[in-house]
RNA sequence: GGCAGCGUAGCUCAGUGGUAGAGCAGGGGAAUCAUAAUCCCUUGGUCGGGGGUUCAAAUCCCUCCGCUGCUACCA
């Protein structure tokens, strides 16, 4: 095995799922879960580590939904906040906190935040033109205008873009504008005051960080974070004119910004902090989160970020220039892992249509595991990836079921069966096994790399092929025959069985950490965190007590019935 | 329209200058401990089309075709 370092702490953090609806298993994949992955797998290694997400959860788009639904907004996402939870406990996703955006230490922050870059001249005070709705007293946002395109003539274009035409527009360009949410038209233009992030003033700088992070970044990372620096970054108006948000404090621009709030996209990723403020609250611990996060404390700190890669552009340029901007020491990302969207049989999900599968709906058919094992074999990391109901069952049922559960189940059911359900004491290993032990450290320590460049795709094969040699060596030493003529040569190859069982347990907790924990209790208990295996697999797999009670598992994995696929194309949506 | 990414075996995808790869599916065989699950062998691709650079191109350049995404107030 290699020499693991632990000389540093590792903090994770998720994109932040938006309050408003539920999450469909391309959030899952793009963010949750391989945080999640990669967290379980630095605490199996030993290192310190703090997994973070939170839901987002200001802006008009949660102000509206809360209409809709009748509630405030408070309620609103209160409730939306239980079921985010839940959804993200069904899914394992092992999280130290889950916060929230609209709690007082992201308020706080923000607002720290914000007074800092005004401070050193970094925000600027514009009047722009904003549609402003006289039925409904507020201010519209651009999508939330409709009328008609000036360049197609399309009758029903939102304010941001024709989706017509596909023309982006300005909502004062729109002919016979009204309101989409009331359909009044008495709506005008107003000048509305605005503090704008004087992005452009770091380009220099932001190219130095993203240069210095182009061997650790992914090729997606870096191009689309150039891509936003080379097109020319803008200067971005942070404030809005809603009421759902962090308030800008009166020392603001002398209080000419009253009763306006932060722009979500400002105050979300500041919330990564405002979480881990919110997880040291939560467990007496202080002051801990700034250790995590500012100054020389935070030194030895190595920061993690997940997300799809529609949010690149806001972890690579907007979050940083907040932090630079502020002329204070806080982390900024080390590492940052970015993923291609997860399609449902080529098109999008979509809520509104009823197409692919969301988080609860998900569970409500199988175990969590089942999803964990496929959105990271079929990680969409390289490319978009397309998911169907014939290929993910024939991932379930090939890898999971025939190979690692009957795997388990054949060892532990013969280990029955002959030998008492014992690990069997008598024979001893040879050279079939050392060179097992051989091959396994080679690839464990594979593996281990692969899980360390956050390599998800890789991992799986890589975890997939250490379970194939079980079945290889099963195979090759056939305890089955050899028992009716060399009983103590099967009994060692049984005792291997069992313990490269063992060792399975161990390998797959940070992806599938139920069933693992399963695996592992059929030969010993197993602890909450099972660690990852750190010495030599010649020695490792002499672990199991000879003599000791094994316990073989009811079946792992069930397999995914033609039947099964046929209904579930029906209930959520199938080849078109 | 602009920009970006993608296009490699029937399917899902690796592979970024040096004799085309994996898993699944297909074909043949072995075994019978096991959820008929496993193991071994094997068929299969002019790397989207065309042009160029190079001793050498899936890989670099140009061009065309196709798909997808982004286009900054949707998060």
């Amino acid at each position: 095995m290699p020499a693991i370092s632990r000389q540093f702490r590792v903090l994770i953090t998720s994109a932040l799922p938006y309050i408003n609806g539920v999450k469909h298993l391309g959030n899952v994949a793009g963010s949750l879960l391989p945080a999640d992955v990669f967290g379980r797998f630095q605490r199996a290694l030993g290192r310190e580590t703090l997994l973070i997400c939170a839901t987002d959860e200001h802006g008009s788009v949660a102000e509206l939904a809360a209409a809709e639904a009748g509630q405030d907004v408070r309620t609103y996402c209160d409730e939306q906040y239980r079921l985010q939870k839940r959804a993200g406990d069904g899914f394992l996703l092992s999280w130290d906190h889950f916060g929230r955006s609209s709690n007082r230490q992201n308020h706080e922050l923000t607002q720290h935040f914000a007074r800092a870059l005004w401070k050193r001249g970094f925000l600027e005070l514009r009047t722009t033109k904003q549609v402003f709705s006289i039925a409904e007293n507020r201010f519209l946002p651009d999508r939330y205008v409709i009328g008609t395109c000036p360049h197609c003539g399309y009758d029903r274009a939102r304010g941001d873009q024709c989706e017509n035409c596909t023309r982006v527009l300005d909502p004062v360009d729109l002919i016979n504008p009204r309101s989409a949410l009331s359909g009044s038209s008495a709506i005008e233009i107003r000048d509305s005051l605005h503090l704008f992030l004087k992005q452009s003033q770091f380009v220099p700088q932001l190219r130095e960080w993203i240069g210095g992070h182009r061997d650790v970044w992914p090729p997606l990372v870096s191009s689309i974070a150039n891509k936003w620096l080379d097109e020319g970054l803008h200067d971005r108006g942070i404030t809005r004119d809603v009421a759902w948000g962090v308030a800008v404090p009166d020392d603001i621009a002398d209080g000419r910004l009253k009763g306006k709030v932060f722009y979500v996209w400002f105050d979300a990723p500041i919330e990564y902090i405002g979480a881990t403020w919110e997880w040291a609250d939560a467990n007496g611990k202080g002051d801990a989160w700034r250790d995590w996060w500012f100054g020389e404390k935070s030194r030895d700190v190595r920061y993690y970020q997940f997300m799809g890669k529609d949010n690149v552009p806001f972890h690579t340029v907007g979050f940083p220039v907040t932090i630079m901007g502020s002329g204070e020491p806080w982390k900024l990302v080390d590492r940052l892992k970015g993923f291609n969207w997860l399609n449902y049989y080529g098109g999008k999900f979509s809520t509104s249509q009823k197409r692919g599968v969301f988080m609860e709906p998900a569970l409500e058919i199988l175990p969590a595991d089942y999803w964990r094992y496929y959105l990271m074999a079929a990680a969409p990391e390289g490319s978009d990836a397309n998911f169907t109901w014939p290929l993910f069952a024939s991932i379930i049922n090939k890898d999971l079921a025939d190979v690692l559960g009957n795997f388990v189940n054949r060892v532990t059911r013969f280990c029955a069966a002959r030998f008492d359900g014992r690990v069997p004491e008598a024979g001893s290993y040879g050279s079939a096994e050392h060179a097992l032990a051989a091959e396994l450290d080679r690839r464990i320590q594979r593996l281990t790399e692969e899980l360390e460049a956050m390599e998800f795709r890789k991992a799986v094969a890589e975890l997939r092929a250490i379970w194939v040699l079980g079945n290889e060596y099963l195979t090759e030493a056939a305890p089955w025959t050899r028992i009716k003529t060399d009983r103590d040569a099967a009994a060692a190859s049984v005792r291997m069985g069992l313990n490269l069982v063992h060792l399975f347990g161990h390998l797959s907790w940070p992806l599938i950490p139920q069933s693992a924990q399963k695996i592992h209790r059929a030969v010993m208990d197993a602890p909450d965190i099972i660690p990852w295996p750190d010495e030599p697999m010649a020695e490792f797999l002499d672990g199991l007590g000879p003599g000791q009670k094994i316990n073989p598992p009811e079946v792992l994995f069930a397999k995914i019935t033609d039947e099964q696929i046929a209904e579930w194309e029906a209930r959520f949506g199938g080849p078109q």
